[in-house]
Order: structure tokens, then sequence, then C-alpha cells
RNA sequence: GGGGUCUUAGCUCAGCUGGGAGAGCAUCUGCCUUACAAGCAGAGGGUCAUAGGUUCGAGCCCUAUAGGCCCCACCA
């Protein structure tokens, strides 16, 4: 930026430039250095198929800030980027696209398919990198890394194998969560319920009679939501202590259209109170039945192919579609008069989170993780506290999962993502599985050796992320010293996907924890709270919000107003709010250089500290506001609470520092002939102006940057300058307190000003009678800028109210009042009702105040300073109502 | 069915370990005061969902109730 600034704040040029330039001095590199403490956060890598969302914006924008703060604080920092190769995302949009083109996944082949895959990770894996630069963040690009290069598939193979050594990995049939639709299994986790209107079909099968035949007369009813699985029924179930069914416990019943003679059961899974408290059993495609039909040793009958029609054990059903012999079952059953009714049910339906097709329970063979004993750590790290989760609440959803877990189905029918490391004798069908292919056949030494078809769960590579972007499985010196790492920052909505997975994972391979904070935040959703999405065209793109604000804006936006975990709504006005503020920072700095420049023409000289001497009482007073300022926010980083501290030091920037102390020193600047008053004021803004950007800097690294090297006019960055720190040394009470004394004086002849409609230009003397030499003294020192903001055209402090006009305004402060005596205006009777309401509040005040102090349980319960503090209090208003009196009287 | 969370100014939300209710936007009134009208100076506006309880003291802690949202769960 040249001296010369514009007007109003323009991000667009600045922030490429400032990025650029920070990209040239490596700042965001981080090297092993053991002299110096480090401090970790690995990305949450975007899936290459996406496009930067608000979401990622506000999470990179939190993970930035902890950077920035850290790497000011002196720490060494590394943010390790990359991103994900979200294989069932990638490999969706990829069908998608074969299918535009009129092919698909099984004409192009395996290897064509990767082909594409790979190409499309070139096409579009680097675009959201470049969408994460455009918002400032800080990660260390020469580090970036993609879960499916070559370390990363080191690491999962290795994970898979020492797993299966242990047991941990296990292949089995077990009833998995299939997609017809992608043509996949996939996890407990991927599953959405959903609330759908459906029906009950209530449903009744002939008994068998004693002798072996179907019997005419007894029927054994149920009723069943999913008809068509009747196809694969293999038993009918009761409750063993249900007095109804008794008897028929170990008899058979038919099942129709099928023909099958079919066991009547007891088990203590079926609810007698619910319907007619008999159940249809279908190991093959209900994890009840499923494990129902494990204790009966019933047969598993799986009557679905895999793009859900019906197979060969459906008979004339066979080819149909589940929903298609749905119909043509229910019907058949009605004309064979087994039908008994159909009710409404709502019911929730278990649907594929990416597709939203209803999936299909089915008994496959797949590769599971074994759960029960890897979860252990987990759990205890988060209990003992070893692991922190913010907000604490999140423990509870956290605990929730771990207490009910069950083992995690980690093979996908996928093409795009790690192949499972398992090879198949063709000779003699052992399984082998293996970090490097192997040639012949470990048992029988046959050639016929092929890998298994599938690949893995997306997440399993996932959960190894903290370390294997840190050179994982290999001991290199970076794991060694940024491992564990230091916070992680994450949505809510995946802490069972990743979240858990990466601390379990942690424990196991490592043996230590990936991190020690879980930074948790919330979706970000449009003005009317819903969430944003590609339906609903509600999205708001970051990326239009930066250009049209700045990222800077963008950032603050996101991350004020809104408590850690809690979901936000985002509003242009909010932005432009944001926005604002970033001009108003602007706008001190380009006048606070303008006085430089001009102070530079003046007196001949550059800023330079002053003499102590030099420093006046509002001087000190902005220097312990700063100082304070340093303390809390840096507290509230320290504690994660973000929005808190940035909401402070705007609080700071526009209140205390811009409305009041540049508006305070102004006279110095513009009248004063002394230079080094002059130098003292400029001292003064320019060092309050620096640290109150450093403390700004996390959140607006842009801006910040701009105007601190404009202002030292060097090349040096804001973004590695050390972290303000509190000092004693810039602590001043006694200069608070009385600048504060003055600002209430201030606003109290504003007040009573605008009250009697007297406009700004109207000026009147002031005088400032106070018994306290010490209060007199303070308005002496400040009567230059006194005068200037209460608008008198002159400041008269005296002990005693001599000389005064006796129809003079009067405004009452704590150990002063003001006389403003205007030559014709006063109204008398406006004055005293003017008077007698500030009367009445102070009466009010000493009531309360009065209140607590004759309360016995109060002096003697609550804490001496808090009584000391209301005593304090009671002696203030205590004398304000007296001068209130007096002037009345006088009135 | 279990759990979480919310209910604070017209709107959107802050309010950390309990000690006199805040911000932004909106509204109203003055101001082009030589950094900023994307601004300045003022003003109005809240029984902190309801009912109890704990406490000297409750927006904050406890219990119940009402309403909203979310997560988890195999009731066929």
């Amino acid at each position: 930026m040249s001296r010369e600034l514009a007007k109003t704040y323009d991000p667009k040029g600045i922030e490429e430039k400032l990025y650029q330039k920070w990209l040239d001095k490596k700042y965001f590199h981080a090297e092993v250095d053991y002299s110096r403490k480090p401090f970790t956060i690995v990305i949450p890598p975007p899936n290459i198929t996406g496009q930067l969302h608000m979401g990622h914006a506000l999470d990179n924008t939190m993970q930035d800030i902890l950077i920035r703060f850290k790497r000011m604080q002196g720490y060494n920092v590394l943010w390790q980027p990359g991103t994900d190769h979200a294989s069932i995302a990638t490999e969706v949009r990829i069908i998608q696209k074969l299918k535009e083109e009129g092919t698909d996944k099984q004409a192009l082949g395996r290897e064509k398919f990767l082909e594409r895959a790979w190409d499309w990770k070139k096409e579009y894996g680097g675009r959201i990198i470049s969408q994460l630069k455009k918002l400032g963040s800080s990660c260390d690009w020469d580090r970036e890394r993609f879960t499916m290069d070559e370390g990363c598939n080191r690491a999962v193979t290795e994970v898979f194998c020492k797993m299966h050594e242990k047991g941990w990995v296990y292949k089995g049939a077990r009833i998995i969560n299939w997609c017809p639709v992608c043509n996949t299994s996939i996890s407990d986790a991927e599953v959405e319920y959903q609330e759908q209107a459906g029906h009950f079909w209530h449903i009744k099968y002939p008994l068998i009679t004693e002798d072996g035949q179907v019997s005419g007369e007894e029927f054994l009813e149920f009723a069943t939501t999913r008809p068509e699985t009747m196809l694969g029924d293999t038993a009918v179930a009761v409750n063993p202590a249900d007095e109804r069914y008794r008897a028929l416990v170990g008899r058979k019943v038919l099942l129709p259209i099928v023909n099958r003679q079919i066991p009547i059961i007891a088990d203590d899974y079926v609810d007698m109170e619910f319907g007619t408290g008999v159940v249809k059993i279908t190991p093959a495609h209900d994890p009840n039945d499923f494990e129902v039909g494990r204790r009966h040793s019933l047969p598993v009958i799986n009557i679905m192919n895999d793009d859900a029609t019906i197979n060969g054990n459906g008979g004339k059903y066979e080819g149909m579609d589940r929903y298609e012999a749905r119909a043509a079952i229910v019907k058949e059953l009605d004309e064979m008069g087994l039908l008994v009714r159909i009710e409404d049910y709502s019911h929730n339906v278990g649907t594929h989170d990416r597709c939203h097709t209803t999936i299909e329970p089915l008994v496959k063979e797949q590769w599971f993780v074994k759960m029960d004993e890897l979860i252990k750590p987990a759990v205890e790290a988060v209990k003992k506290g070893e692991i922190r989760l913010i907000p604490e609440r999140m423990e509870k959803t956290y605990f929730n999962w771990t207490d009910n877990i069950r083992d995690w189905c980690i093979s996908r029918q996928l093409w795009w993502g790690h192949r499972i490391p398992a090879y198949y004798c063709g000779d003699c069908g052992e399984v082998t599985v293996a970090r490097q292919a192997p040639g012949v056949c470990p048992k029988c030494g046959g050639r016929n050796m092929k890998q298994d078809e599938d690949t893995l769960d997306t997440w399993f590579s996932s959960a190894l992320w903290p370390f294997s972007t840190l050179g994982w499985p290999d001991q290199t010196e970076d794991l060694k010293y940024f491992y564990p790492t230091d916070v992680l920052v994450t949505g809510y909505d995946i802490i069972f996907f990743w979240v858990i997975r990466m601390i379990f994972s942690g424990y196991e391979q490592m043996g230590e924890k990936p991190f020690r904070t879980v930074l948790f935040h919330g979706l970000v959703r449009d003005s009317q709270g819903r969430k944003m999405s590609k339906s609903l065209g509600n999205g708001i793109d970051p990326l239009e919000i930066i250009d049209q604000y700045g990222a800077d804006a963008l950032r603050l936006t996101l991350i004020t107003g809104n408590a850690p975990g809690n979901d936000m709504r985002f509003y242009y006005e909010r932005v432009e709010a944001s926005r604002n503020f970033a001009n108003k920072v602007w706008n001190a700095s380009r006048f606070i250089l303008m006085n430089m420049e001009a102070a530079r023409e003046k007196d001949g000289r550059e800023v330079d500290t002053p003499a102590a001497a030099d420093l006046q009482p509002v001087d000190k007073w902005i220097f312990s506001r700063l100082n304070s300022l340093i303390k809390e926010v840096t507290d509230n980083m320290e504690n994660f609470e973000l929005g808190i501290a940035v909401q402070k030091v705007y609080d700071f920037i526009w209140d205390e520092f811009c409305d009041w102390y540049i508006e305070m020193v102004k006279p110095r600047l513009y009248n004063s002939g002394d230079a080094a008053g002059r130098n003292a004021a400029l001292y003064t803004l320019k060092t309050v102006l620096i640290d109150a950007l450093k403390l700004l800097h996390p959140y607006m690294p842009f801006i910040t940057e701009e105007i601190f090297c404009t202002l030292q006019n060097e090349e040096e960055s804001i973004m590695v300058s050390p972290w303000p720190v509190y000092r004693e040394d810039r602590r001043f009470d006694r200069e608070e307190k009385e600048i504060e004394l003055i600002k209430e004086a201030v606003r109290g002849i504003r007040n009573v000003r605008t009250e009697m409609n007297v406009p700004v230009s109207r000026k009147a003397s002031v005088h400032v009678v106070s018994a306290d030499a010490r209060t007199r003294e303070a308005f002496s020192e400040g009567a230059l800028f006194f005068a200037s903001l209460a608008s008198a055209s002159e400041v008269l402090v005296q002990e005693d109210k001599t000389g005064i006009a006796p129809d003079a305004v009067s405004v009452v402060i704590s150990g002063a009042t003001l006389y403003i005596p205007f030559a014709e205006l006063v109204d008398i009777a406006q004055e005293t009702e003017r008077l007698q309401k500030e009367e009445k509040r102070l009466l009010g005040e000493i009531a309360r105040a009065e209140g607590m102090l004759k309360n016995e349980k109060f002096l003697s319960k609550a804490p001496q300073a808090k009584v000391e503090e209301e005593k304090e209090k009671l002696r203030k208003y205590t004398g304000m109502l007296e001068q209130v009196r007096q002037r009345l009287a006088q009135l």
C-alpha cells in the first residue's frame, strides 16, 4: 500500500499480493526444530470432489486462527494440509460422467476406470486447495498429502495387515447394509434413517397340523412392513413367555407361495405387546432376524440380487424389483385369502447417506474390524481427559457411540480406493493377507493368485491421517516431533465417521493419542436456518463473498456471534458489518499515517519513543486498556473462545481506540505547537494500533498485514511478529479511573445537549466543580480534549460554585458536578424535570445498595470484596444524590 | 425408546467458573465535526419460555412443564 491510502478499504488485489508474499517467504513452512515447541494441526482433508463451501470456510478459518496465533506466540507451527480421495463420492461422480458419455464402469473395466479417477483427481483435486488459499489458510503446502499417495497407501496396507495378524481385521459373512444403487456395502455410520410413510401388511400363514397337513382353519397372524422378504422366511417366532402361542412352539407353518414348511420358534426378541406377538423371521434380510436365525440355527436364504431384484430363490418372482415383487406378493396373498388387512404405518427406513436409496440388509462376505478391544483406549482417553472435547457436551455423543459400537464393515465393492491386500489362491482357496502381493500361494505353492476385488471404506485411510501424513509407518523425525498433534478442528457431524476412528487408530498404531483437543463447530445454515444444500439451491458460495467483501470480512463473520459447536445462520448483513469493521480499522490507520506524515513535515522527525514525562494520562489510559485486552484475548484464545476473543478486539478498536482515544488526541495533534507532545501522541497511536492489529491478525490476516507493513514502512510480516504480552509496567489504574470519569462527564454533557437540542456547533463554557483536588487535576490535564469532546468553548475547573450562573444546566457525575451556563435557552421547568428524573434514578440505586447492605445474611455470607463494592456504590450514589438535590433546591 | 440442545430487545445471536441484562442489524432523533456516511453523537426497546426449588443473591445451578431443532436406536 502506498502512503496515499484510499478512503475505503478494498481487499481486491491486496489479498493475493500478500498471500503470494507469505508463500515466497516460506512463512507457512515448518521444519523439525527441537529448540522450539511444536504446535500441530492436521487439516480435515477435503474431498477431491469438493468445492469450497461455508463449512470448509468456517473449519479452516478456525484452524488458521489457532495456527497464526500460535505462530506469533513463537511456536514452531505446522498446519498439515491434504485432500481425501473420498472413495464413494468420487466414484459416484465418475460413474455419472460415464453415464453422460453413454458408457459405464463395467464396460470401461477397472484399469481404465481408475485412470479416469486419477484424471479427475488431477483436474479437480487442486481446485479446493486453491480455494483454501483464497481464504488465507497458512498451511504448509510443501507438505501437501493425499489419502491415496504412496505414503498413505503404505500406511493403509500396514494397518490392515497388522490388524489382520492380530485377528482384529477379519472376513466373514455377516448381515451388512447394502446400497443397491451404489452397488456396495456400507457401514452402519453411513446409514441414515428417514421417517417414511409405509404400510403394515397383516398376513397369516396356515398352520401345519400335528399330522403334517396344511390346516385350512388354523393360521398364525402377524404384520410386516416388507412382505416381499417372506420369500426368505425360515421361521416364525413368538415370545417364549407368551401363553397364547406356547402350545404352537415347535410346530410348523406353511410359507405360502414358496410352499416351504417353516418352524415356529420361541425367542425373547419378540415383543408380546406388539401386534399379534408373532414375527416372521428372515435371517438374510433383517439384522434382528439374522441374530435370531443364528440362535436357532435357521437357514439363511438370500432372495435378492445386488441390484435389489429378486433372485432365483424367489421362484416366479425372480428378476422382479423388490417393490414390484412386494406389490405382486401382496396381491397373491390377498387372492389366497391370507392378507388380513393393510394399515398405514409410518416408520424409519434406513437409507444410504450419499444417494438416499433405501438400503437392503443382506448377508454377504465382507471384511470387518473388530471393535470391542480397539475402542477401549479411545473411551479411556476421553474419560480421563487425555483428549479434551470442546464443547464438553460432545462427550455424551461420543460415549453414546462407543458404548453401542458394532464391528466396522470396511470392505466396499468399489474400485476407487485402497484395494484390500488379501489374495486368494485359485488352486487351494487359501486367503493370504500380505504387504506385498505374493507370487505364489504360501500354502500350496500355486501360482494362481488373485487379489481381493474390493476396496476399503474411505474412512479407513482418514483414520490414519494424523500420523500417515507425518511419515508413518516410517519412524520419521517429523512423526517424533510433531505427533501427537495439538488440536483437531472439525464439525460435530463427523464425530463417528472420523474423530473416533482417528482416536482408536492413534492409540492402536502409535500407542498415543492423535491430538490433545478436539474443537467442534456447527453447521453454517442459510438465513432461514436451513441447511445449505444443492437441492435447495440456498448455498452461499464463500468465494463470492470473498470476492465481494474480502476474505477478512468473511472470516470475521464466521467466527463472531456464535458459541462453539452451535450452528449459525449466515446473513449478508453480518458480512457487511464485518466489512465495515475492516474499513474502520483501515481508516483509523489512515488517520494515524496521515498524522505521522504531517508531523514529519511540521516537526521534521519520525515518531520515536517519548520521554516518560511526555505521556499524558489519556495515553496511559489507552495503554492500560490495551494491556488488559491483551491478557483477556490471550486467555480466551488459549481456551479456544475464539469468538469472544475477537469480539473484545473489535470493541476495543472501535469503541475505545477509535471513538474515544483518537478523538481525545486530535487536539494535541492538530493544535499543539509542542512537537514532543505530538510525538507522544503519535507514538501511542502507533504502538497501540500495532498491538491491536497483532491481536486481530489471526482473524483478519490480510488487512492487518497490509497496514502493519505500511505503518512500519518495511517488509517484515505481522504474521511472524511476536504476540503482544501483558506488561505490568503498562498498567495504570489511576489514569484509567480518571479518564473513565472524564468520559462519564462527556457522555453526561452530550446527553443534556441532545436533550435540549443544542447543536454541536454551539459551544458553551463548562465549569467543573469538585472538592477533590485529584479530580480537578484530572480535568485540568484533560481540559483540551474534554473541551472538544463536550463541545465546550472553555473548561473552568474550580473547587466551588463561585461565579456560575444560577440557571446553568448541571450534570452530576461521581465526584464532580458540571455546569453549563447556556445564555438564553435554559427552561427551568424542563431542567427541574430532568434533575428529578436523575434523582429518582439515584434513589433507586441507593435503595438497591442499601437493601443488600441491610441484609445480615448478605453481610455475613457474601465475599468481603462484594460487600465493599456495594458500600462504595452507596457512597458514590449518596454523594451524587446530594448534589442533585442541592441543584434542585437552587432552581 | 434413549440422549443432546435451544427458548434472552422487532430480527439473528453472545453472555466464561451464579454478584447490578449485551452486540450486530432494524427503528427513532440530530449531525457532510478536515480517518471513516461502510461514519459520528444520542434515544427507545427485554417479567432472560412457564412453574417450583437451592442460595444472602439465579439468565446462569437443580426439578418439572410447554414448544422448537438435532443425534442415536433392530420394535417386526
